[in-house]
DNA sequence: TCTGGGGTCCTAGGACCC
DNA sequence: TCTGGGGTCCTAGGACCC
């Protein structure tokens, strides 16, 4: 069995890039929620030095001397690109695990493991042709492998790079033991503190000692490098498990008006993602930040609720989490971040009926039936059209800070 | 003035059960 | 003098990923 990790390069840059060509071969970052942090820089920033994840504040000043050309993230434009990707690495397999945003791991189809390389080249082309967004290839028997060897593609020039008996040896020697999937900041310097720098040292230490250290995680990786596969590939998109929907506002907030519009504004988000999925939500949190995060005094409220039975329409949720809200909500504080967390889920259609409740059952269903019937007009407007009136129409000053956004919606 | 957002899995420890 | 063995569920915290 072969496997391809297919990861489109700078891919928040190369987006941007498409709208914009003339950005090509200048630097280029994009910047996260708010303007906060670099989230994708281009191959001509990363040689300049500037790192990933860094705050735009401390590098303003650099990027505008240097001509570094600043976009601000505007993930549903990415979303509908990486789309776009993905139907078109469709085409080369059907077996497929959408990994992330901007990468995918193939199964290869029989025929074309003999001639591995060749294949991954003509996947390169054709997203190249068909939506212009440059991608590296790493090819491997396992997925640990496949995700090194396209690191290591990124490298080379044929932006193909395959792992095999042959070389694995020599690459895993060269591969420093922070650069493997699955081994992060500490497990890193726990293992070099025990003299285990590269993957090629990791690889031969004994398993039940890596057990024992790294959990059975670590001990899939090891095996994973071996050539063992462990991690099987997921075909199916799993339901979440929860759903998150929080952001650090553009203004800091202290009325209560303001934190709800902007706490129902996530709450409205979060209660559609639910109602897409086909789940309802059985338990909520939500939380509220205040003071800054990097300095100074800071913390977070939170509080959370169950419900009696699984709910998903957005009048029941905004009224049950409007109460939370109130509840840790506590004036003279300065708030900049807040947020809503839903789990317990079951499936919409599969919930349990109460047994005495036949009006209450009533009118939930005309309330669900209320947002379901909104959703399909807000998907058939391609934007948010209907929405609670309590969000209000102006005076959005929660709304995150996006300065150097490419293109309004209108213009996509 | 100013540092994102959204997930998953694993483990340990406590409560509780027979 | 001396106090078993086995299990589940829940939560918090840690670590990792993009």
């Amino acid at each position: 069995m072969l496997l391809a990790l297919c990861d489109c390069n700078n891919f928040f840059v190369s987006c941007e890039r498409l709208y914009r060509p003339e950005l090509r071969g200048r630097p280029v970052v994009v910047l996260s929620s708010n303007d906060g942090c670099i989230v994708s820089r281009s191959n001509e920033a990363k040689t300049m030095g500037i790192k990933m994840g860094q705050p735009y504040f401390q590098v303003e000043t650099y990027l505008r001397q240097n001509g570094v050309v600043v976009c601000s993230g505007n993930l549903a434009m990415y979303k509908e690109i990486s789309d776009k990707v993905m139907q078109t690495f469709e085409r080369f397999t059907d077996t497929m695990e959408v990994y992330s945003i901007d990468e995918a791991f193939l199964r290869f189809p029989k025929n074309a493991e003999k001639n591995a390389f060749e294949y991954a080249s003509s996947i390169r082309r054709t997203v190249d042709r068909l939506v212009g967004i440059p991608i590296s290839i790493g090819i491997a028997c396992t997925k640990t492998q496949a995700k090194l060897a396209s690191e290591k593609a990124k490298k080379i020039s044929t932006g193909v790079m395959e792992i095999t008996g042959e070389n694995v040896r020599e690459i895993l020697d060269k591969t420093a033991i922070e650069d493997i999937w699955g081994i992060g900041r500490k497990t890193a310097e726990k293992l070099r503190r025990y003299g285990i720098a590269t993957a090629g040292a990791f690889v031969l230490q004994d398993p039940l000692w890596v057990k024992k250290e790294l959990t059975v995680r670590g001990l899939a990786t090891q095996y994973e490098l071996q050539g063992r596969s462990c991690i099987p590939l997921e075909t199916k998109v799993p339901l979440p498990k929860s759903i998150q929907v929080s952001r650090t506002w553009g203004s800091v907030l202290e009325t209560f008006e303001d934190v709800w519009r902007a706490m129902l504004d996530n709450i409205v988000k979060a209660a559609r993602q639910l109602r897409d999925c086909g789940l309802a939500v059985g338990a909520a949190s939500v939380f509220l930040r205040y003071g800054k995060r990097h300095s100074g005094e800071c913390g977070y409220f939170t509080e959370k609720l169950m419900f009696k039975e699984q709910i998903l329409s957005d009048i029941e949720l905004i009224a049950a989490l409007k109460k939370l809200v109130d509840a840790i909500y506590r004036p003279g504080h300065r708030y900049t971040q807040g947020g809503v967390v839903l789990g317990a889920f079951t499936q919409a259609v599969y919930r349990q009926r109460g047994l005495f409740d036949q009006e209450d059952y009533e009118r939930r269903a005309k309330l669900e039936n209320v947002s379901y019937t909104v959703d399909a007009i807000n998907e058939n407007a391609g934007e948010r059209v209907v929405y609670p009136a309590s969000l209000g129409v102006k005076n959005k000053k929660w709304r995150p800070n996006r300065q150097f956004l490419t293109a309004k919606w209108s213009e996509l």
